[in-house]
DNA sequence: CTAAATGCAAACTCTTTGCAGATCC
DNA sequence: GGATCTGCAAAGAGTTTGCATTTAG
């Protein structure tokens, strides 16, 4: 699965006409091996001690990763630093628990009802839509109502 | 109307143990003039020329603001600088276009449904609801049709 | 071999903070 | 009069960029 994945990357690149570098390897499989949100910064911490990337390289693989849609970026609530994950084709959101500071990803037919209702009534031709719904989680709310 | 304004803001302010000062009316007006979705840029572009607030007051203001319950914070898509408006009490989400760069408010019972459907499924206890969509809004669409 | 990508360090943008002086109540 | 608030300037985060060197194709 890992060899898939890895695959995977580097026929994207090649595709568009990018070259496939230990760079971008690194900071592609540190984004897959992250439980998704994390921020450039958690990816760097993962991958500079080994000398994979430098920083910049981080930054700039990420921008790259977005261009060829194989990753997001997301501005969650007013959080100050931008968190990345891999990009997923299905429709989803965000879920942030403003307790834990746990951020779930929420599949559902939500976001295309959003859609279609843009677009028929609307005449609003939809390229994206990001959904962060802040609260506190079932979890939580357990634990407050058992202390 | 703009007294009504006006003795709104010192009311709350008052209200929660704040004092009324020159800095923040101008920025409270700064904010209900503006359009919506005004950076603290814009803001202070907007305030400091006549000495009416500091950038840093803007910043320390509007901060009060959010707690308070007067203002709202959002960070759109992803945009560098946090965005500014006077927080509406009603159920809304915004419309960002991706070519013009209009920024439009959609009232709607999308967000309550949202709500609903988390609350009452999955034990969610919904807070915010930060709902963004970005695309091409129907003026620009009809520039494109019609060259 | 050559264009593209990287590392390093410095710059840049947005936002926050420390502190002396001004201001509201 | 005394705590609160402000302005100023400097610091702090997060992110980007210029340039010499390395590297993939």
């Amino acid at each position: 699965m890992t060899t898939n994945e890895r695959v995977d990357l580097d026929e994207r690149l090649r595709a568009a006409g990018y070259r496939v570098t230990g760079p971008r390897r690194a900071v592609w499989n540190a984004l897959r091996a992250a439980s998704g949100h994390v921020t450039a910064e958690q990816l760097t911490a993962q991958v500079t001690p080994s000398g994979q990337a430098d920083q910049a390289s981080v930054y700039r693989t990420l921008a790259l990763f977005e261009q060829l849609g194989l990753a997001r970026q997301s501005r969650l609530g007013d959080a100050d630093a931008a968190r990345w994950e891999v990009a997923h084709p299905d429709e989803h959101f965000h879920l942030v628990c403003a307790n834990c500071g746990d951020i779930d990803h929420h599949v559902g037919s939500l976001v295309s009802r959003i859609r279609d209702h843009l677009e028929g009534d609307h005449r609003f031709e939809v390229r994206d839509v990001e959904l962060v719904v802040t609260g506190i989680c079932a979890r939580c709310r357990d634990d407050e109502d058992t202390p």
